[in-house]
DNA sequence: TATGAATGAGGTTTCATTCAT
DNA sequence: CATGAATGAAACCTCATTCAT
């Protein structure tokens, strides 16, 4: 943002040195100096939260003059855009990391995805509950936003799908609605979790994602710990 | 905010007009005007947001000078914690209407439940999402944000802790945890339909969030209509 | 000129205090305001020019705190233009005070004209300077400085078609074009007196300057003092 | 100007890269790279003047790193002052490139003169009017902006000299205060034609200029085609 | 001598809050 | 109690100039 009321749209910055913030890659030293500048404005918004935190700020962690920061990023906005875009993109990476065994149990399973989930989000909990907030007044992060809300809300609806076929998972769900409702339950949790500071035991919690999900998607295995009433009933009434 | 830069702590304000605020109870005029400055917020911050709103924004909206917001108001903290109370309190009740006829299926008694929540929620969509950015950094907020929370989650707890009473829902669960879950499920499909403009049919979304709450609670009949493979095979091998 | 480099286009202030800049005519108190920084902005600029002067050296010249000025003007530019348009009006003012006495010989009419025109720009001769330099880069001053050359030049072509129509002044000569190149030698006359500095007698120099221009009008008596030898070739011929 | 705001007073440079922009003549090379940074200064200054190009915009046009550009100059300043003696030494060598034939009339030397110095002007309009412009607030500029004056005028009356001791020009004249005057009429005329973008007709004002000034200087033919009525009424009374 | 990245001073403008009528 | 003008702190961004390779 550009001074203290600038939120929403950020006109373009007047030329400047704009040209060499255009430039391609940069030389060796460029790259490093930006990566620091990306590593403190990190560490930056972390502490004080995008709003409180000043170009002064993210200057003084990477120990640079505060001209040096306009050689890389064109204000405050598109830096936190970077910062944002690269822990996304890291978790991503995290979250399609490893691929279940395929000798699991639909239980096992799922209880790893929660589980994958759960700490690819807590190192980043900070920065994406900015994303969130920025994403309040800046298009772009709203984009990158529900960007991750994608990926992760994609992956399980073709894992859903693939149970499915497998005979594992309810027929009848729509697979993608499935996993945009799973998703947001994860993804919630996490928030309130992590960010709101609600005091979850993190083995119950996982347990508990684990077992809506595949009681959801109609994949618990009949003589599972936790088994449901109803399915006493039925199994009663044989 | 107090000040162009001043998130996070608000110093207290510093006397002055302080003690008109003070003075007790309102004269029917001072109520109107303070009601019509809410109203003015609230119009006001729904259109712009909190952080893009002005107090010079609010007085015009309620046409009154600059001068008098500061009669009735400490600051524009203190008003948006005002709008936000009083629609976290409209919100409240709308949520807690009416009671479930004691005839329903779970189903129904579920699908009533989100039906509820989502007609309670959009109407106040875009204070809610507010109150979740102002609660980034300002306490009081956040505390008003887990309130909302809390309510929820409370009452679900306690549906489900009567239903396992009854014998319709899972007793080996944990109402409060399940009901945090599902809570968060509910609470953020609503955010990313009516606040991250994803688009949701309805009656679907609803007839989804009912199922995977009543499945999760295991009180789901034995044989409606989308019924569980598992379940079934259960049933076969009976 | 919003920051050291903005010259020429200055983009619209982003609303802002703007709402009461725009409301019309202000209170008492308000109009005494907006004078003294009027006063003080003029005695700024002429003091340091235009370009070094800061919005700081006219809030303090005019005692008043920095945010007082943006409550009665958008920009430096803004109030710049307002003091150039008050100048400029004030030389217009003067320049059409008195008219001739109708006895006056076409020399004394000139001579009078040129006093005028002298006269009324050297007081306001620094600022006149500082419209030309600012209008170099702001298209509005561009405009406002053709004005009073404008301004000058009607006058000056009504008054040369009139002593044609007497008889008095060369009746093939195109009287505006004529306004024209005397206005254009007047005017720079007195810039180069006044703002660049060299030093002229003013009598002399008021008395070559109504003499060029009768002498270009063709209105000179033919036995007036500085008789041309061209005159006194066609005298001695009779 | 020495740092965005420093018109005015321009400390000296700090040493540094001083040492080597000092070190005698240029290698050819060197001569070559101080040509082209000098050319496209010119460019650029003449498409956006001096207030708003930058250093970074000279060099992007010399197609140079930014630090070569201090080997070669102290400052932004100083390259302007370049450019406008480069600039004036042409505009002076145009002015007295061809001499009047002797046989010439008065008027067919005054309008070769004008014809000279308008073609002179022409192609150096927009340099001529930023160095106008720097001289406000650079005083080695306006040292060089009187310069091209003086030319002017210093030649102008010694031609004026030269035809009063031929009786041509009226004897009572002081040449110099009548070159002053009709220097700064035709340097004027200039200016608002080619700078202020008044339209004028090149045909028409050439002859007014020229008839302007035979005419004060006493030089026109009695019989010359617009002759004027104060000429005539002597005639006739002949 | 060329390069291109680093430096840092400096002015504008906003707007929540106060205060004199 | 209403008014509306006054206050002043605060942070962004630019760009001339320097300097280490």
């Amino acid at each position: 943002m550009s001074g203290p009321r600038n939120h929403g749209i950020s006109a373009a910055p007047s030329a400047g040195q704009q040209e060499r913030r255009e430039t391609g890659p940069l030389t060796g030293k460029g790259q490093a100096r930006k990566a620091a500048l990306l590593d403190a404005a990190t560490r930056v918004f972390e502490r004080i939260g995008f709003l409180d935190s000043r170009v002064a700020d993210i200057v003084a962690e990477a120990k640079v003059a505060q001209g040096t920061f306009y050689t890389y990023f064109d204000s405050k906005d598109a830096i936190f855009q970077e910062v944002a875009t690269r822990v996304v993109g890291e978790m991503l990476v995290a979250l399609h990391a490893d691929h279940p065994s395929p000798t699991a149990t639909p239980h096992e399973r799922a209880f790893a995805a929660m589980e994958r989930f759960v700490d690819s989000y807590r190192p980043r909990a900070r920065i994406i509950a900015l994303i969130e907030q920025v994403g309040t007044f800046t298009p772009e992060l709203k984009h990158l936003r529900l960007q991750v809300r994608e990926a992760f809300v994609d992956r399980a609806a073709r894992g859903i799908a693939h149970q499915q076929e497998l005979g594992i998972a309810d027929k009848s769900l729509d697979p993608v609605l499935t996993a945009e409702v799973l998703g947001a339950m994860v993804d919630h949790v996490c928030y309130v979790w992590m960010n709101l500071g609600k005091d979850f035991d993190r083995d119950k919690l996982l347990e508990m994602l684990t077992l809506v999900w595949i009681r959801a998607i109609g994949a618990e295995e009949p003589h599972e710990p936790p088994s449901s009433p109803a399915l006493s009933k039925a199994a009663r009434s044989a």
